[in-house]
DNA sequence: TGTATAAATGAACAACTGTTCATAAGTTTA
DNA sequence: TAAACTTATGAACAGTTGTTCATTTATACA
C-alpha cells in the first residue's frame, strides 16, 4: 500500500503551532511510544496488562510512557474494576505516523 | 485550507520501521527545526546566513541544528564560494508537519 | 477483614539534548 | 599575504528523558 504522492505545498506555521507541532512529534517520538499507538490504532481500548503483554514492555515503564501520553493529550484512559483502559484520543497521531511509515525510503 | 479526513486504518510496523519512524519524528521535534522545515519548504535552497536572519537564530546554534539534520539525512547542502546552501531532502517531512498543523486542535 | 491483582508513583541515575562560548577552518577580496 | 566573511567544531553545562526499583494506591474476591 502507497500513499498519493503529497503535494509540495509551502508550509506556513506560526511560532505557536510549531511549538504544538514540536510538541506532539517529541510525545510521539520513541518506539515503545508508536508501538503502543500502533496498537491501540486497531483497538477501542486495551487495558494496561494487555499493552504490556502485547508489547513486552515492563508494568512500570510502560505505565510512565502511557501516564505522559496521556498527560499531553495524545491518550485518554478510563478504569474498569481492576484494570485501566487507555485509547487513542488523538488520532491525528495515526496519520502522522502513517505517513512516515508510508516512505519508501524506510 | 483543512485536509481530507484521515482513513482510520490500522498501522503495521515492524520494529524496525518503528524505530526509523521514532528516529525521524526526534530529528524534527523541535520548533527550530520545524521553522527550518518550513523555511526551507518555500525554497529550493538557503544559505546559513539567510536562514538565520530569518528565523533569528544564532549562527553557531543553527549550524548546529543544521549539521544535525544534514546528518540524519532530512537536510542535504552544498556550498557555492563563502556560503553553504542548506536543503530540504526528506522532503516527506513536510507532509508529517502538514498533517499535524492541519488539525483543529491545534 | 486479608490476600491477590492491577496500575501509579517517586526517587535515583545514566544518557542524551539544547545552548552558549570560544575557536578553527574554508573562501574571497584587497 | 592579511583581513573580512561564512560556517563548523568542540568543550562545558544545565535541563530533560528513559529506565529501574521499591513502594503505594485502588479494586476485587475469598
Amino acid at each position: 500500500m502507497t500513499l498519493p504522492a503529497a503535494p509540495d505545498a509551502e508550509l506556513n506555521l506560526t511560532t505557536e503551532k510549531m511549538e504544538k507541532v514540536a510538541f506532539i512529534l517529541k510525545t510521539t517520538a520513541h518506539p515503545t511510544r508508536i508501538a503502543i499507538v500502533q496498537l491501540l490504532s486497531g483497538h477501542d481500548s486495551l487495558s494496561v496488562t494487555d499493552i504490556s503483554d502485547k508489547l513486552n514492555v515492563e508494568q512500570s515503564l510502560l505505565s510512565h510512557h502511557l501516564s505522559g501520553m496521556k498527560l499531553k493529550g495524545i491518550l485518554s484512559s478510563h478504569r474498569e474494576g481492576k484494570n485501566i483502559y487507555y485509547a487513542l484520543k488523538m488520532r491525528e497521531v495515526i496519520d502522522v505516523i502513517q505517513c512516515l511509515a508510508a516512505c519508501t525510503f524506510l
